[in-house]
DNA sequence: TGTACATCAGTGAACGCGCGTTCACTGATGTAC
DNA sequence: TGTACATCAGTGAACGCGCGTTCACTGATGTAC
């Protein structure tokens, strides 16, 4: 095993400034006022220098995209997949809507360029897919399988786990953008709100 | 009454272009492409003129809008109020996605922009505002107090009308953006699913 | 260890671009008599 | 109805701006002998 030189370790630190700065500028300004001359100026170096660590702008906008997906993996991970299925899928929802609360113009940076879903596939690459333990949409899926093997979720001819998934997604999601809207300006205790209406969906999957 | 004079409506015309313009901008390349000199090019007028019309840009962005809330409320207009209440929650988020649907970016431009939802208000605001026949939120939430009236919707402590009509919101709203951006490209069919998916939450709303 | 050379992260100036907005103007449409 | 004047929708050129990207360069860090 290699170790590191100084330069490859100061290439690594500037990279990582790099993507810090541009998480900084989407938490703090919003995802459309990210620029490479922004950056540049956060991190003091001249936009030309960026050049040496990424492409292009949309290189750098990629790498960010990974970094929030990453982060939001880590949010997601806190909820232990030793709950009962009909609570962990709950508990997974309320976990999606805190990292949204938590960082909301980053969550919306990733809601507006990449929602952390699969792009274009088959119902056999999601179900091998599904083995990825970090994957934030694959956890979902994993977690409603198991809501289905205990009997809690019932499958209904073109109703299976993979459109269950999609729609507890689309709820979360849903939510969070809302939330992230109304947050303080509507008389709702949203947490609470949020968690009922969890446990109605998932209940009604079941009881159909 | 008076009778508009041609100056008027050629004025009424031009400002009638702009809208289109910007309308169809937004449909075609996306909410962010939306700049006064592509409108401008579009209705084959000098960038100048556009201020005969609107102070600025941000005159015209209120105005699409507008336009665009109104466009979602006729869509929401065509599910007959006389529908039992679950079938008519069921129906007002069929017809929600329908207008995500066939109004894409559309769509994408009042999700960016502005959630078609009462903005910064209490309870009692609601509640008045809720007769106004035409709004989308104040339509869904009628909707909602007709299924607690007859019964099909359990209020519970924390969980009333207002909180409901979000969480149904945010469902609707969810569905919305995952079906605009993998309509086609997941093998999943989007308005069997979604309203099973309805289906399913109005009904877990009320058997808890 | 000391010296000569190679690497390459970061610089600073410049490029062309499209943007929103302003300004003095023109000329067809509308009005007063 | 005809003429003289007023209005004002639309023009075209220009403004300053921030953007992404390029280029020849410099000078500290790293390497070979």
């Amino acid at each position: 095993m290699k170790t590191r030189t100084p330069r490859e370790r100061r290439q690594e630190r500037t990279r990582h400034d790099i993507l810090t700065a541009a998480i900084d500028i989407i938490a703090e300004d919003g995802a459309d006022q990210l620029s490479l001359r922004e950056i540049a100026r956060r991190i003091d170096y001249s936009p030309a220098a960026l050049y040496r660590h990424f492409d292009s702008k949309e290189a750098i906008v990629d790498a960010v995209c990974n970094e929030a997906n990453r982060r939001l993996g880590d949010s997601l991970a806190v909820v232990p997949e030793t709950l009962p299925p009909v609570e962990y899928l709950i508990e997974l929802g309320m976990a999606y809507l805190r990292f949204a609360d938590e960082n909301p113009q980053h969550f919306h940076f990733i809601a507006t360029w990449q929602i952390p879903m699969p792009p274009d596939v088959t119902r056999e690459d999601i179900e091998q897919a599904a083995d990825n333990p970090d994957d934030p949409f694959s956890r979902l899926y994993r977690g409603i399988q198991r809501g289905i093997d205990a009997g809690k979720l019932h499958v209904r001819p073109g109703y299976g786990a993979l459109e269950m998934a999609f729609s507890v997604w689309a709820l979360a999601h849903g939510m969070a953008v809302l939330q992230t809207q109304r947050l303080g300006r509507m008389p709702i205790d949203f947490p609470a709100a949020n968690r009922q209406a969890f446990a109605d969906f998932i209940t009604g999957m079941g009881s159909a």
